[in-house]
DNA sequence: TATAAAGTTCACAAAGATTGAACTACGGAA
DNA sequence: TTCCGTAGTTCAATCTTTGTGAACTTTATA
């Protein structure tokens, strides 16, 4: 990891790539973490913070896997590796997309007292 | 598959869920073929519109994780398995989520030339 | 230089995807 | 009813992807 790290260029940000990087758990919520985290977060930190007993290598290609899809950027600051969203070219690749599934997520994290109760599981 | 087919209550539908039945390319246009198909299509429909060269066993799997994931809802008529789009339950779930999704879509299916070009590939 | 911290890469085991073949379900014709 | 054709599912084998510990690289600091 010695050169400047690739990350794809806006163009080539597809909805399918971006969504398979959001389609794992523990990626959606690192990217909330993200999300919140206007200065960046390194793979330590946004392990600490979730939580999560994962083995650094794992955390690595979670990363990876954000990176290559276009969702997040990283730089090196000293050892670490810190990433932040990469907000402007989503927003110009898809406007209003990860305002809508981070929406959906924060929706979903609520307790369901918060929500409306919807008793019936009508299908369709 | 003489039984209902489980659908998951919408309570029962996650983000996650969701994001993975949608991260693949070929499921992620089935489903447009069947939001364009308020009747509702069938695998082989599906795959005849698509194009694509798919194994009977193959669409059928990519229709049960559809499935799964409460995305699509499907019942039997005559021989066929006809399945649409549970359009109100995500809707009441996740306001707005799919709308974005297949916006999304949409706008990366536009040909390069309909949309405002950017060469800038800025990071972040 | 030596040591430590932060990540990456490698290799292997475990889990998941793809697909042809066999099977089930249904409808229609004889 | 029985037989046949169509539509999908299930099974099993193969292939691919993912998760992980160990070893390695990079950077900083004593």
């Amino acid at each position: 990891m010695s050169r400047p790290l690739a990350h794809p260029a806006a163009a080539a940000v597809t909805l399918a790539g971006l969504l398979f990087a959001l389609a794992d758990p523990v990626r959606l919520a690192i990217v909330r973490e993200l999300l919140r985290s206007p200065a960046g977060l390194n793979c330590t930190e946004a392990r600490a913070r979730l939580g999560l007993a994962m083995p650094k290598s794992t955390c690595s290609q979670h990363y990876r896997i954000l990176r290559e899809s276009g969702l997040i950027a990283s730089e090196r600051r000293g050892t670490e590796l810190v990433s932040h969203v990469r907000a402007q070219v989503l927003t110009e690749r898809f406007p209003g997309l990860l305002e809508s599934v981070f929406g959906a997520y924060e929706r979903e994290c609520q307790p369901a007292g918060r929500r409306r109760a919807s008793r019936a599981a009508a299908v369709g």
